[in-house]
DNA sequence: GTCCTGTCATACCCGGTGGGTATCACCGAA
DNA sequence: TTCGGTGATACCCACCGGGTATGACAGGAC
């Protein structure tokens, strides 16, 4: 009555993406009038139209926004509890609260504190085993949401510490990375004000949550894509000071002194009760 | 294959909490012989073994923990799914991301506060309805994650802010309820040495999530049998300056020097994205 | 030892329903 | 007008979730 199925969760979250039953249906690996009739039952079993179907397809009503946004969450949460059962149990530990942990990292950030951090847990008394899964641009958040990480390691502002429980790590300054030749590569420090606008170096634009900002500088979506494109004088990017540790020869980092700081935090999900993961959080925060 | 439904879920919570597969085919209103069934069929769906069916009765093994955890706010998730999509489609609002707010307290705390919260809100340009939703010690937090309100006012230490987003509002000091007529009564200020282990005044205890501390102190479960006991000389009590508010003739509030600051906080879900939220927190944040 | 009791598991049956195929109703474009 | 493409309807079947009856097994009383 008042609880919603998976199954019916993952119909809707389908049709709502696609915003068309028969390709909804084909991700669903299903034939159309099945998933069109599970969509009306759930309209009526809600009492709410979730759907406005127009003449040619469809499109959501208000009420299927909020399904939308809160069926994501609701279907994260369910993965994410059978993966971390999953686990729990596969390891064999017989207690199973003292198992791995899979740390979510974006790749090669923080390289010098994470080695630190490993380095300071394995040497714990009752350490788990740390399984250290490295990502791209923000998707520690969805790793955590759905069970593929225990823990994170995030980067504010970048990462959005919305919805986990996280301890600050390590405050750090950010840096102008360009091409080795560069008149600017000269300076001794930086300002935002040098950087921003210079036409023959646009800023290289990340994906965030999967698209790209607007902007004249190239898209990148990876560390060496982006090293490449610098030392070819193409752009420039802005990264915190511990990324130097990637740099190539022919880049140049200048200090900037008026970037927003980046905060580096260790981010669980909030309901967490794992011995394991506080002893983690407890050698991170005493590094 | 990777997800859970949600009604395993719901069968696999009933058993883990009565540790009885009879009891909680009784709660579920079946009977007991396809909950078993249900059950060796997640375990083996998942590949992991949940309960120690020992001889007599059942017990948790280290996954079955995990997964109480771990499905707790998986079914959370689903139920409030359900709930904000009733009653943003129920409204009758076209937009729906326009409809009525459920706001959380607990009963007569804050009142002041939320008197202006409202009333500051109401005279914005477009203000949602709101309903103020009275609940009892500490069900703010259950109230926001199943989906019966979308923000509520939360007080620090008591409340619990983790995987919610929130906001500070207020920070006050507390106040020693006392007798009128007792000795300490007379005094212009305590410390909390003053009011700890007087034999006469045992402090009140107030359940905490459904349960009460141990102490030499009655039990309460809302301020006017609080209000009461303390009148007839019974108890006492600890209470942030606020409540001040419903404190009868027979009472005397003494400020406390060295009480811990009680922190008031609005708080909503963190993934939350509706338009009369942010409204209303706006408002709040500029009180 | 023999009951008896209480536990969970097994065996078997049945009805509801989730899913499939075929088709319809509708609308816009050519 | 016809045609292509949309979602809805009609109908059927197999699966499985749930029920009842019963079994297997362990403890406790005696």
């Amino acid at each position: 009555m008042d609880t919603l199925e998976t199954r019916e969760l993952r119909y809707f979250m389908a049709v709502a993406e696609e915003l068309h039953f028969g390709r909804a249906a084909e991700r669903l690996g299903m034939a159309q009038p099945p998933l069109s009739r599970a969509i009306q039952q759930l309209e009526r079993r809600l009492g709410v139209s979730l759907l406005q179907r127009n003449r040619r397809g469809v499109c959501l009503t208000g009420a299927g926004e909020v399904l939308l946004h809160e069926g994501r969450a609701a279907l994260d949460a369910a993965t994410a509890a059978a993966r971390r059962t999953r686990r729990a149990g596969g390891a064999g530990t017989p207690d199973g609260l003292r198992n791995r942990l899979v740390l979510a990292v974006k790749a090669a950030a923080s390289h010098e504190l994470l080695r630190k951090l490993l380095d300071a847990y394995a040497a714990e008394p009752d350490a788990a085993e740390i399984e250290v899964l490295p990502c791209g641009s923000c998707e520690q958040e969805e790793m955590l949401r759905d069970g593929r990480a225990d823990v994170a390691l995030m980067h504010m502002p970048y990462n959005s510490l919305a919805g986990f429980d996280s301890e600050e790590l390590l405050t750090e300054g950010q840096i102008a990375v360009l091409p080795a030749g560069h008149p600017l590569a000269a300076r001794r420090t930086l300002t935002l004000a040098d950087v921003s606008d210079i036409p023959d170096l646009p800023l290289a634009r990340w994906p965030r949550h999967g698209t790209y900002p607007p902007g004249p500088g190239p898209e990148v979506h990876d560390q060496t894509q982006l090293a490449q494109l610098i030392a070819l004088g193409r752009t420039m990017a802005i990264i915190p000071d511990s990324a130097r540790a990637w740099l190539w020869a022919e880049h140049t980092a200048v200090p900037l002194t008026d970037a927003p700081p980046v905060v580096t935090y260790v981010a669980w999900p909030a309901h967490s009760r794992s011995l394991a993961l506080a002893g983690l959080i407890r050698t991170a925060t005493q590094l």
